[in-house]
DNA sequence: CTAATGCCGACCAATGAGGTCGGAGACCTG
DNA sequence: CAGGTCTCCGACCTCATTGGTCGGCATTAG
């Protein structure tokens, strides 16, 4: 369906309650899944994950917990969503090189193509560190600055214009 | 795992091939299957759906199929995957403005940055249209001027680029 | 009429996401 | 120092979704 698991969806908000209201203490997990009302042992998973990438440091017995082990601006949330999902292309042929994963290597003719839309959408996830995933909404420096995407008119007449304005949210969940 | 699903690859695989090798004739499910070695009784189900779209026009009977109904510039990556795949938002709440769909919509202090970086990815997607995605590698109408990021360095120290341009693409699949 | 094609719904199978369990180690209490 | 409790940790299980299949019906060229 396009869209971030649960498990990702739970990391960026344990991140970022992490980020803003754990400055140096150790916060456990219970607390952040009470906060969000979520299940902890799900959350303890991801919470696990995230550890073992480096990005949290962990401390067992009573007033264990976790803490930020690295600068909020040093982690995307691509690479959020690389670790705890399991990659985030958007195709499987573009994980390797050499076609190992996808059948239709061979015969596919939209591999190029396709592998240019990826990495544009990589680049946006990967240009938004965690720290601008906080409770402010639309952070004024991603907002303003720090991307922003040019199209010129190209070769698209109206027809487009319609069409991609009219389909920026828009879900029919039967 | 942010991705397309089979269904949107077939879709795009598909409008491609009628894009570039069914100029003016009817092409029938079946050639479009054998050439890409992909199930033909998926990519008809997928031909159906396209085709109530209204991208499609068909024809039953023999030297019966489908023809491309539309310009190949009206139609972008997105809207296929919309309509395909079932929306294409990165999180469930961004379907619906109240929040009906996502449960923890209460508490929840991602969801307007989310937001955010949804939006800039829907862009991306929907103004890429279908005329890109041909057997063309990395076409240069979409290279050089239709999208480019610009990302200033923003707050993001020697970290983020490492991380950033490390993981373009690289998959762990275990 | 007959054959070839699209059209539609129901059906089945496998993958993986979401969720759960019992353990191992570290703090605190006495 | 010994026991209890609280925490992380890794393996396990279940079920919804996806990918894929089948058969029957309508439609049209030959
Ligand atoms: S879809 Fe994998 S090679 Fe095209
Ligand atoms: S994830 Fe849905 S509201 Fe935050």
């Amino acid at each position: 369906m396009l869209g971030l698991s649960k498990k990702s969806d739970y990391a960026l908000l344990a991140l970022s309650y992490l980020a803003t209201n754990g400055e140096s203490r150790t916060v456990r997990t219970r607390e952040i899944a009470e906060r969000f009302a979520i299940p902890a042992e799900l959350l303890a998973k991801v919470m696990q994950r995230l550890a073992k990438m480096g990005w949290l440091a962990s401390s067992p017995g009573p007033s264990g917990g976790y803490t930020l082990a690295v600068s909020d601006t040093s982690i995307t949330v691509g690479d959020v969503v690389r670790a705890v999902d399991g990659g985030s292309a958007l195709t499987q042929c573009m994980h390797s090189p050499e076609g190992s994963d996808c059948e239709q290597w061979a015969n596919c003719t939209i591999r190029g193509p396709l592998g240019f839309v990826n990495e544009r959408v990589q680049d946006v996830l990967n240009h938004i560190p965690i720290r601008d995933i906080r409770e402010r909404a639309t952070p004024a420096s991603a907002e303003s600055e720090l991307v922003s995407i040019v199209v010129p008119d190209h070769s698209a007449p109206a027809a487009v214009r319609a069409g991609a304005s009219r389909s920026h949210n828009e879900g029919d969940t039967p």
